[in-house]
DNA sequence: ACTGAAAGATAGTAGGC
DNA sequence: GCCTACTATCTTTCAGT
């Protein structure tokens, strides 16, 4: 088995990474192979972990994630402990839906999801504040989004 | 029709957001209801536009997007124009993954994906660094991912 | 609104080229 | 590695409650 990738799977990566909801059928019609090999090519994108896996995206105002903040951390040291600490904590929020260490000035880009400023503040004051080692919160919000892709075009 | 959303709904919406390969059969299992109606429910989320798309997700690192960049931009001005022109020429270069408008001392923050250093240098100076009316530009790089999620919490 | 069952479509498997 | 053909499973529809 070898693990290197041809222009049928990067169709097959192309067009899941858009729309997962193609029938087999669909990607052989489009790329010109057997349902069979497309098949074949799913099972191995996915054993091999090119295909991580297959989500459902949804529209966040609908179910009431209204504002989304960037919260830029800075922390007091770093050492292995107080970093791990701070992971730990902050990844366990479930109003984190990302946290990146970042080089430059800040420790951590937070992605934060909350109802509306209030429930926010609500967090802001009673979870993410109370974390030890934290000097700095720098904190951005959307206003707009002019793209937002979840496809790396390939 | 109605527009409110139920306890099953929520159910849906949780499981797929983690798994969208769930079958219906699955799901009627997992949520003590039976197929029909299961597929009626992901048939009116769908609708409804709660479900916005299913989509797979890959590895980065697998197909050669090793460095993440947020780039926070800022602008000469804020006119309309300005502002539209930007957000047009800024989502055409496929290496922008987001955009967004935000509050505070930037106007934008871009998400690029490069394949490294060297791209992430060629994209920023023969794209990003080209369009009309940037001030400054901030760039942080992603070290590391202690958490991702494209699932809110519901 | 929910259900069970039928009909049609798709996923998954196997054997041959 | 790719294909056709087969079987199991799933989606989708619909009449009935």
């Amino acid at each position: 088995m070898q693990n290197e990738i041809d222009n049928v799977d990067l169709g097959i990566l192309r067009l899941l990474q858009k729309d997962a909801s193609l029938t087999n059928k669909e990607l052989s019609f489009k790329l010109n192979k057997s349902i069979a090999t497309i098949h074949e090519r799913i099972r191995r994108l996915k054993e091999q972990g090119y295909i991580k896996k297959i989500v459902a995206i949804l529209d966040r105002k609908k179910i009431d994630r209204n504002l989304i903040s960037f919260s830029q951390v800075l922390l007091n040291d770093h050492t292995q402990k107080t970093l791990n600490e701070f992971e730990e904590q902050v990844t366990k929020f479930p109003e984190v839906m990302e946290c990146l260490q970042m080089t430059g000035a800040y420790d951590f880009i937070l992605r934060i999801a909350t109802k509306d400023m209030e429930s926010y503040h609500d967090f802001y004051r009673n979870k993410l504040a109370t974390l030890a080692n934290i000097t700095t919160v720098q904190s951005f919000f959307v206003l707009s989004e002019p793209k937002s892709e979840t496809a790396y075009p390939i």
